[in-house]
DNA sequence: CCTGTATTGTCCGGTGGAAC
DNA sequence: GTTCCACCGGACAATACAGG
């Protein structure tokens, strides 16, 4: 029978690990189809042995929770729907993306059941790795857009099954061009030998679908890229200072590139450029481009479900919206000043892992604890949170003047201060609430002051920086261009807007967007020569 | 993150042809 | 006959990459 009307059997696994013994299978999903023609696909989530659960990276990875195991099916059940499958594909092999893996789930499902498998695998990984062997990356979402299919997430088995029905689809294709036109030959032929080997021939390349031409004859100007699938998704959105230099520079280079690159890579066929006036205007256009778009291959500047926060008077309440009582801010959900609320409570064990993200030993944390008031507010016994952020504002104020002798130290400051940030929110965004094995973090008191002291600097530096992002909002940024003097001006943080000026409470109907636009503006403008004024002021 | 595997890289001794 | 060295295959280690 022709490979192109041969049926399969379509499967794949979410398991709970890797292997067998360790891992157990948490879903199936299957469908009969052949090449030129899609069948349905089903899937059942399985009820899990006594003694395994779902680990906190898995629901993560396969968007599956714990109530959703309510409606798993008995190993017998998914047998018996298994066993119809295989007589409506008539006995075929089963067509699997990267069946190795598949198939240790299988053997000891059917083993278990007291069968053997009742079917062959055919490897659609291999039979690509074969065809293709130089695309970037060849796991499934990498195959399928190096294929030309559109992009979409691919978590549970029902769009495995799917995904790798369309990849078949090509593969088989192809293989009809090379002369393997039944199984027999497929076996033989993914039996065959990798090849000769040329001994110091050309290093291998990876192979791109971008037309070469198109990204060698860009621009070596500022601008933002946008990487694009055969289909037109927006994979990718970035800026450049020099769109030419960057753009090219995913396409060098074979060893130690980022694996999630690497799939984006595999399913880019297209490119797009915007060129812009400067890096400011650049990364200016990118971050409101990401929020567009969300293409999802970006990470950062994403809106996601972020949201900002303002706070009262006493940082006592928050409120997502800025108005007369919350006018302080905008801050983000994890900030530094979050981290000093957390200061105000029972000093404990608790409060140790909520404020410096770190399992400590209560004893220590105690005395770390003391030692810090004892530096800080010897007179006072509860500290608020504002008098604890204007502790912060303080030492900040002097270390300012001592950066003056020794420059980096507040830049420093302001790097970990981004880092820790971005470690939270990332922490937050995880959910995977995996209870971590807690290993108590071995600490001196003294280290414990130290990083408390730290706390007051971050939340201060959050408080300055909520000034400064208020003050981009209505503000001209001038600088010296190739051609003469350039301005752009900022309104109610829209960029060359021509609104009425804002409220007393500047924020009320701006949103995620517009704090990161005001952050990368100020960003950009520390980076290089440029002079920020009020807008409407005169220089 | 972690785990299993396949591929690639490296080191080694052995071989055989060319040069002396 | 001896020496040199390019080249090969086998054994083992390192790395890359798929999956959840």
């Amino acid at each position: 029978m022709s490979l192109l009307k041969q049926k399969f059997l379509f499967l794949d696994c979410q398991t709970t690990g890797m292997r067998p013994p360790t891992g157990a299978l948490l879903e199936l999903g299957w469908g009969v189809a052949s090449a030129e023609e899609q069948g349905a696909v089903m899937s059942r989530i399985v009820k899990l042995p006594e003694g395994h659960w779902l680990p906190g990276k898995v629901k993560e990875i396969t968007g599956i929770r714990e109530s959703m195991l309510e409606e798993g099916v008995a190993e017998e059940e998914l047998l018996g729907l298994l066993d119809i499958a295989c007589v409506s594909s008539e006995a075929a092999p089963a067509l699997v993306h990267y069946a190795q893996f598949e198939r240790a789930f299988l053997d000891d499902f059917f083993v278990r059941q007291g069968r053997e498998l009742p079917f062959p695998f055919i490897c659609t990984y291999r039979i690509a790795r074969k065809l293709y062997p130089n695309v970037p990356s060849r796991n499934i979402r990498g195959i399928l857009g190096y294929l030309g299919f559109p992009f979409r997430e691919i978590k549970r088995a029902e769009a495995h099954v799917r995904a790798t029905m369309e990849v078949w689809s090509e593969l088989a294709k192809e293989l009809a061009v090379l002369g393997i036109h039944d199984l027999a030959a497929l076996n033989a032929w993914l039996e065959e030998k990798p090849k000769p080997k040329k001994k110091g021939a050309a290093p291998v390349k990876f192979e791109y679908r971008v037309d070469r031409m198109k990204r060698l004859e860009l621009p070596p100007r500022p601008g933002v890229y946008r990487m694009i699938s055969k289909s037109g998704d927006i994979l990718y959105v970035g800026k450049a200072t020099s769109l030419k230099d960057r753009v090219n520079s995913y396409f060098r280079g074979k060893k130690g590139r980022d694996p999630k690159k690497l799939e984006m890579m595999a399913q880019v066929w297209d490119l797009e450029v915007t060129e812009c006036g400067s890096p400011l205007e650049a990364a200016l256009l990118e971050t409101d481009e990401i929020k567009r778009l969300d293409p999802p291959y970006n990470i950062s500047l994403k809106a996601g479900r972020r949201e900002l926060h303002f706070y009262n008077r006493d940082f006592t309440a928050t409120s997502a919206e800025q108005s007369a009582e919350f006018c302080q801010g905008p801050h983000r959900s994890s900030n530094g000043i979050e981290q000093v609320r957390q200061l105000l409570g029972e000093v404990n064990e608790a409060q140790a892992k909520r404020v410096l993200y770190e399992p400590i030993a209560e004893e220590t944390y105690a005395s770390g604890y003391a030692l810090f008031a004892a530096k800080n507010f010897p007179e006072l016994a509860a500290p608020t949170a504002r008098q604890l952020i204007a502790l912060g504002m303080h030492s900040l104020r002097r270390l300012k003047k001592a950066a003056e002798v020794e420059e980096e130290a507040v830049e420093e400051l302001m790097e970990e201060e981004a880092a820790a940030t971005e470690e939270a929110e990332a922490a937050e965004a995880a959910e995977s609430a995996e209870p971590l094995e807690e290993l108590a973090v071995d600490l001196s008191p003294e280290e414990v002051a130290e990083k408390l002291d730290r706390v007051l600097l971050r939340a201060a530096l959050d408080y300055r920086r909520a000034k400064g992002l208020t003050r981009m909002l209505n503000a001209e940024v001038r600088w010296q261009g190739a051609e003469g003097e350039r301005v752009l001006r900022f309104r109610n943080g829209k960029m060359n807007a021509d609104e009425p000026d804002g409220s007393e409470f500047p924020w009320r109907a701006l949103g995620i967007q517009d704090y990161d636009r005001m952050s990368v503006l100020i960003s950009e403008v520390q980076k290089g020569d440029y002079r920020v004024e009020r807008y409407g002021g005169r220089a």
